[in-house]
Order: structure tokens, then C-alpha cells, then sequence
DNA sequence: CAGTGAGCGAGCTTCCGCTTGACTT
């Protein structure tokens, strides 16, 4: 029997320390937080100085009950939970709920799991810090209040089932705000001119390129600048050559090793999680839920021994990093590769690029800088007053670069500026003119956030937790308010004007632009919501809100402050705020007037319906009910125009009658389709129009179907005419009472009688638990 | 899984952070 039970949040660090403890101490895990406020209601006592009410969580009943049984017959219990008001919290809980003997409980740390710091932890022992404690307690009771009583003013005054917080809601603004300011956007064009010169260096001839040291507004500015030129010499004025260098990124937190596994790999952020998870179960990884650039001294020195065996000595740089984000607890190391000199995986593609991933920038954080030359060159012309500038840079010294370079996320467009090489150039070298092009250009909108980038700016903003930003990103999609989506580009013609041989010429080319892959756009009830909540609640809704209240739970850790009292304080304006609201606001349905139905003279509305965006013309009285039309996924209450309305009331359209019936044509969530004796036809993508469709054509689309189920069928049952024996996509099934059952492949479905069928459906494998939404 | 859309009132929804499996096609 050991003597000495300790007590870790995670399994897979169980699994690594007990190694290190040896034989008196079991390691057992506790899987985070193992009791939370009630479930079921507000589980706050607010008139009793706000007393949280907790339950043990209903999927950590089992490992409670294990943990109290291991923990009885020990002489010390060791709670080795995170350093960090979380972890602090956690240990808290478990004393409580394992009813632990304080008298036997050790408080322990360690930020890095090695012998010696989980040796030296040991060594020094404490107490549970309440303090720390109640700050956590503080950040959980603000969190329900504030989500348990702005949901409900949501679910009155929207929508039901809405949800509002402290986090999603301010994300969602961040998503709002930016699409207004893209929308807002006026795109503006100027000219931007560049020149390919040629110098000669001993009859050889090298050509290099050139832009103008400004822009024009007008193409007429262009035209007049190029006539200028048509004469002109060239020479070089001036020569700038400045020496200059690139310094590694830190090491990989969950923030930046999400952006960069988005960036470089394609990753959303919770396949990057996921991805990370098995690697560190794997042992291959340190933890990848930090917050910290901090690498233990053990890892300083291998990393140490492989760069000087690798790459030699002068590729050394030993880094010390500083944590640059706000309110950072920093609970654990950076996230690296467990054993520095494996420097590869095996395991699914995904695992082995995202370890080489954090192998290169774990290895490139203690690199030495990389060393560049950059050479700007000032090229006059003779006619005019302007000067051509070439820039060039030479790589001196790779340094980091040998190994890892970090991507940006706005790489410009044309990637052209600046990395190029240049010929030697000197004081005044005459220079041939090749060819000028003065070049169109548009001003850009900000772009969208990817889920990446939003994880940034939530960082920024000290919003969000490394265990929380995969959550959120998805929160913020399941709820609705966000769609991570595609926006096809638009082709725009630019103008080049092009000035060779004397000549001058003008080509309009075409581009497209503004082309969204995986980019997050708020939908109409997102908008809805955020601008309800921001003029309600803009004390919550500003993005300073978390700092702030961070600020005072620092307060309380730090013991300057009571929680209860800071609660209260936060807790007395906003219910205030709340109750007026609930009474007082009206309902917002996003509400938009858009005109006047021409032919029947009714007012035309876009507001947001039971089933989500809609297009009405008139209201509902006693007499009249209005007509309603859904809006398409493409369209938004916000921007929809009057004449896009307009159009969505064609459909459905009657084209005719079909074996007596009403043939109509509408538009429904999978795109347009035929109804005929309330059954559905799709019509063909990119062939027929649902505008202007014929009857002749609907019906050979009818009866295309009819011959191609008339096909699927393999067998039907004069016993019971409602079960059939059917072909699917994933071969023979027998379709009964809306349900379907697979044959099995053994069977030749051919074969089967009516009984052998209600054979199949009873002994069906049960239905398995649906899946969450 | 395509159609709906008022308003009433039943009963329901909802937060953030800490951990993993256990699910589906």
C-alpha cells in the first residue's frame, strides 16, 4: 500500500511523473474541474453574499468516487493541480469533495515536468491559497450571472434559445463590427508604376526592376508622367546599402501554434487541438493548453547540443522569452517537442507535420539572428523631377532561417516587394529604360477574420483562456451568429498603361478580387443580437470588460479585496439593467422597411422569423395576412435591396398543370426545386432557371425521377404496401415507416421475402444516442 | 431534408474553464 496519493489534472501527466516519484506514491488524475455550479438553475445565492451552490459534475461522479476510496487509506495527499487560479480552484474542490483532512494535505507545484522540479516541488509543500481561490470563484459566479440573466432578456426580446456572455458576445462584436467596416469600405484606385532598367557590365547585360516614388491618382497623372519619360536618360543618383536582421518568433503557446497550423498547414483551430492532443498522450509533446514562451532549463540545453551539432556553433542563440500577453498565468512550458532529438513522428500525416511544425520553432527560438544586406537605389530621370527606387536584399546569414520562418497573415497580394536580388550598382551608372508600366491598383477593405486570426485579436484583448478558444470559435457557429462560409470573388477590370519603344499603350486586364476562403461572417442574428446587447449592455459589451474584471480578480488573489464585495458591486447596476430592459425595450426583430410593393401597394419588410430571415409585404390583421418569403444564405436583413426582395416573391411560381395537379417551382434550402402532388423534383444546377423553367420541361424532370426511383426499387410486398425494399447509395435497404434498415452485404436483398424483411427491422441494431447538436 | 412565419402559454433554452473520451458518417 503506498503511503502518498497525488493528485494531477491531466492523465497523461499522471502517467509521466509517476515515473519520476517512484514506488510510495500513486499518480492519479482528476480531469480538470470535478464540481461546478448547479446545472439547473442560477445556482448563486445572491441574497446570501452571492454563496455558489455546487454539484459534483455529472460525468465526474465516477472519478470522485474513485479518488475518495484511493485517498482514505494514505498518510498524505499531495494536490499537484496547475498553478493558476483554475488549478488553485481545482484543488480547492478537492478537498471539499473528497472531505480530505486538511491536516493531510499537501499543496504542490511544478511549472515543468521534470525529476528535478517535481522533486524540488515536494520539497516545498503549502497550504491551499484561498485567496486565489475565491478570485476563481469570483470569475465563475460573474459568469453565470452574467450569462444566466442576458440569455433569458434574449430569449424575450429576439429569439429563444439564444445566449449571450462575457466572452462569446464580445467575439461576435469583434465578427459585427468588422463586417460593418468592410461593408462601410469605398474602395479607391491609383496608379503604381514600375520600370525594368538594364545595366551593362562588361557587354553583359542584367535587367532589373524599379517603382516610382509615388503614385498617381488618375490615369490622365499616369498618361502625362509616361510622355515625360518617352526621352528621357537614366542614371543612378544615390546608393543606400543598410545592413539589417530578422530575429526568431518564440516558441509555440496554443495561440500562436494555432495561427501558424492554419497558416502554414491549413488547420482549423480545434483540428490543431485535437491534432496536439494525441501528440502530448503520445508523451511526443509538452502540454498544448499554455499560455507561456517559458522553455525549462533541461530543454535549453538539448536544444543547445542538437543546434551546435547540426548546424555548428555560430547558428547558437540562447533566448529567454517574456510572456507579452495580458493576464497570462503561465501554469506550464511552452509547447515543445518532449525529446528535442527526435525530430520526426510516426503516426497520420496530420501528427507528423504538426510535431515537424513545433520541432522547427522550438529549434529556431534559440537560433541566432539571420543577417541581410538591404540596398535601396535612387535612379534619376531627366525629364522630370520624380526618381525610380530599386530595392534589393541579400540574405548575409541565414541564421533561424535555416530552419523555420514564421508566415504573416496578410501576405500582400503581389509578393513581389523588395526580396529581389540587384546587380551592383554605382553612383552614376547610366541605365537603359526597358519597358513602364503604370499599373491600376484598388484600395482593399480590412479582411475578415479566419478563425485563427480571431483567436489573435481575442489574445489581444486578454479574452479567452488556451482551453477556451477552440470552444469559442465553435460556440459562436453553433449558436448561429457566425458562419465560417466561401465568398466567390468578383472579376474587376484595371487598367495598365505600358510605355516601350516610345510607344504608349493602354490594356485593360481583368482580375478577380475579394475571393474568402474559410473566413467568419456574422449572420443576421448575430448582428441582431450584438446590436441589441450593445445598446443595452455596453458596460459588457466593450471589449475592455474582461481587463477590467481581470484586473480586480488579481485584487482578490492578491488579497486586497473581498469577492463577494467586488460581486456585489458589478452584480447591483447590471440586474437593475436587466429588469428595465426586460420591461422596458422593445422586441427587435432587426426590423427594415424597405418600400412599397408596386403592384399591391403594401409596405415590404426584411426582419428576422421564427425560422430566421424573411421578406414580408404587408401585416397581419384581421383580414389580410401578409406574404412571406425566406431570405437566401447569401442574403443579409442588413444589405438585402429592395429589388433582390422583389425577386424572392417570384417564387413559387405555378407553371401549370400536370396530370391535374398544380405544378409549382420554388426555392428551398438545397436550391430550387419542382413541387408536384406534394413530392419533390430538383431542378438540374447551371441549366434550368426557376424564373423561367416551362412546364414541358418540369414534367420530363418528373419523370426522370419517377424512372430513376421506379430503378430503385428492388422488391415491394402486396402484405404491406408502405414496405419497400430499396437501393441506396450505400446499397440494398429496407425503407419502412419513415425508418431505413440496412441489408446486410452477406444477403442477396433480391432473395428476401416480406417476413424475412420484418426480421431485419426487428432485430435492427438499436438506434444509438443521437448525436448533440 | 425542401412547405412554415400571428399570439397565446405550456416547458424549454443559457455562462466560462478545467479535463478526456464516446459518439457519428
Amino acid at each position: 500500500m503506498e503511503d502518498n496519493l497525488v493528485i494531477v489534472e491531466s492523465p497523461a501527466k499522471a502517467k509521466t511523473i509517476e515515473k519520476f516519484l517512484g514506488k510510495q506514491f500513486l499518480v492519479k488524475s482528476c480531469f480538470g474541474h470535478i464540481r461546478d455550479l448547479v446545472k439547473k438553475d442560477l445556482g448563486i445565492s445572491v441574497e446570501d453574499g452571492f454563496s455558489p451552490v455546487y454539484e459534483v459534475s455529472p460525468d465526474k461522479k465516477k472519478v470522485v468516487s474513485e479518488l475518495k476510496k484511493l485517498s482514505k487509506p494514505v498518510k498524505t495527499v499531495w494536490l499537484a493541480s496547475d498553478e493558476d487560479r483554475e488549478g488553485e480552484a481545482i484543488a480547492w474542490h478537492l478537498v471539499e469533495t473528497l472531505k480530505l483532512d486538511e491536516k493531510k494535505v499537501k499543496r504542490i507545484v511544478f511549472h515543468e515536468i521534470t525529476k528535478d522540479a517535481i522533486q524540488r516541488a515536494v520539497k516545498n509543500p503549502r497550504g491551499i491559497d484561498y485567496n486565489l481561490v475565491n478570485a476563481q470563484q469570483a470569475r465563475r459566479v460573474l459568469d453565470r450571472l452574467v450569462g444566466f440573466e442576458l440569455s433569458p432578456v434574449l430569449w424575450k426580446k429576439i429569439k429563444p434559445a439564444l445566449s449571450a456572455g462575457r466572452v462569446q458576445s464580445v467575439a461576435v462584436r469583434l465578427i459585427v463590427d468588422r463586417e460593418r467596416e468592410i461593408s462601410s469600405f469605398k474602395s479607391t484606385s491609383s496608379y503604381r508604376v514600375t520600370a525594368i532598367f538594364s545595366i551593362s557590365d562588361n557587354g553583359k547585360e542584367t535587367e532589373f526592376k524599379a517603382e516610382l516614388s509615388q503614385k498617381f491618382d488618375t490615369k490622365e497623372e499616369t498618361i502625362k508622367f509616361l510622355k515625360k519619360c518617352v526621352n528621357a536618360q537614366y542614371f543612378v543618383k544615390d546608393v543606400i546599402t543598410k545592413p539589417a536582421k530578422k530575429s526568431p518568433a518564440p516558441p509555440f503557446i496554443t495561440s500562436t501554434l494555432q495561427q501558424e497550423a492554419s497558416r502554414k498547414l491549413g488547420f482549423s483551430v480545434s483540428q490543431t487541438m485535437s491534432v496536439a492532443q494525441k501528440l502530448y498522450e503520445a508523451g511526443k509533446i509538452t502540454y498544448m493548453r499554455t499560455d507561456s514562451v517559458n522553455l525549462s532549463d533541461l530543454a535549453i540545453s538539448t536544444i543547445k547540443n542538437e543546434i551546435e551539432e547540426k548546424y555548428g556553433e555560430q547558428y547558437l542563440k540562447i533566448r529567454k522569452y517574456k510572456s507579452k500577453i495580458k493576464g497570462a498565468q503561465e501554469a506550464h512550458e511552452a509547447i515543445r517537442p518532449s525529446y528535442i532529438n527526435k525530430h520526426s513522428v510516426d503516426g497520420p500525416n496530420t501528427e507528423k507535420r504538426l510535431y515537424e511544425l513545433i520541432w522547427k520553432r522550438t529549434i529556431a527560438s534559440q537560433m541566432s539572428d539571420a543577417k541581410l544586406e538591404k540596398t535601396s537605389a535612387t535612379i534619376d530621370i531627366s525629364t522630370t523631377k520624380e526618381d525610380f527606387i530599386a530595392s534589393g536584399e541579400v540574405l548575409k546569414f541565414d541564421g533561424f532561417l535555416k530552419v523555420y520562418f514564421e508566415s504573416k497573415d496578410d501576405e500582400t497580394e503581389n509578393g513581389e516587394n523588395g526580396k529581389t536580388m540587384l546587380p551592383i550598382l554605382n553612383v552614376n551608372d547610366k541605365l537603359t529604360n526597358i519597358v513602364i508600366n503604370g499599373t491600376q491598383r484598388f484600395t482593399h477593405h480590412p479582411p475578415r477574420f479566419t478563425e485563427a486570426s480571431l483567436v489573435k485579436k481575442l489574445e489581444e484583448q486578454g479574452i479567452g483562456r488556451p482551453s477556451t478558444y477552440a470552444p469559442i470559435i465553435s460556440t459562436v457557429q453553433n449558436r448561429g451568429y457566425v458562419l465560417k462560409d466561401v465568398r466567390e470573388g468578383v472579376k474587376r477590370d484595371y487598367c495598365v498603361l505600358t510605355m516601350a519603344d516610345k510607344n504608349l499603350s493602354e490594356n485593360i486586364k481583368t482580375e478577380t478580387t475579394g475571393m474568402e476562403k474559410a473566413k467568419l461572417f456574422p449572420t443576421d442574428i448575430g448582428m441582431v443580437v450584438n446590436d441589441f446587447l450593445v445598446e443595452h449592455f455596453k458596460n459588457i459589451m466593450n471589449y475592455n470588460f474582461t481587463a477590467k474584471v481581470e484586473k480586480q480578480f488579481d485584487e482578490i488573489a492578491s488579497g486586497k479585496m473581498k469577492w463577494n464585495k467586488m460581486i456585489e458591486d458589478f452584480y447591483n447596476p447590471f440586474h437593475k439593467k436587466v429588469e428595465s430592459t426586460t420591461e422596458t425595450a422593445t422586441k427587435n426583430k432587426g426590423e427594415r422597411l424597405l418600400g412599397v410593393d408596386p403592384k399591391s401597394g403594401k409596405n415590404i419588410y426584411v426582419k428576422i422569423g421564427r425560422y430566421g430571415p424573411l421578406a414580408q409585404i404587408g401585416e397581419m390583421t384581421d383580414e389580410d395576412k401578409p406574404k412571406f418569403a425566406g431570405l437566401r444564405k447569401d442574403q443579409s436583413i442588413e444589405t438585402i435591396t429592395f429589388e433582390e426582395v422583389l425577386e424572392l416573391f417570384k417564387l413559387p411560381r405555378n407553371v401549370g398543370k400536370y396530370e391535374e395537379i398544380d405544378v409549382t417551382i420554388g426555392l428551398g434550402r438545397f436550391g430550387p426545386y419542382i413541387r408536384h402532388k406534394s413530392l419533390f423534383y430538383s431542378l438540374v444546377k447551371d441549366v434550368d432557371d426557376p424564373l423561367t423553367i416551362e412546364l414541358d420541361r418540369a414534367i420530363e424532370l418528373i419523370e426522370d425521377k419517377r424512372e430513376k426511383d421506379r430503378k430503385k426499387v428492388i422488391k415491394i410486398f402486396e402484405e404491406d404496401l408502405e414496405l419497400k425494399l430499396l437501393n441506396g447509395r450505400w446499397g440494398p435497404y429496407v425503407s419502412f415507416e419513415k425508418k431505413n434498415y440496412r441489408v446486410p452485404k452477406k444477403i442477396d436483398a433480391a432473395t428476401l421475402s416480406y417476413q424475412d424483411c420484418l426480421d431485419l427491422i426487428k432485430n435492427a441494431p438499436p438506434p444509438k444516442t443521437k448525436r448533440r447538436k
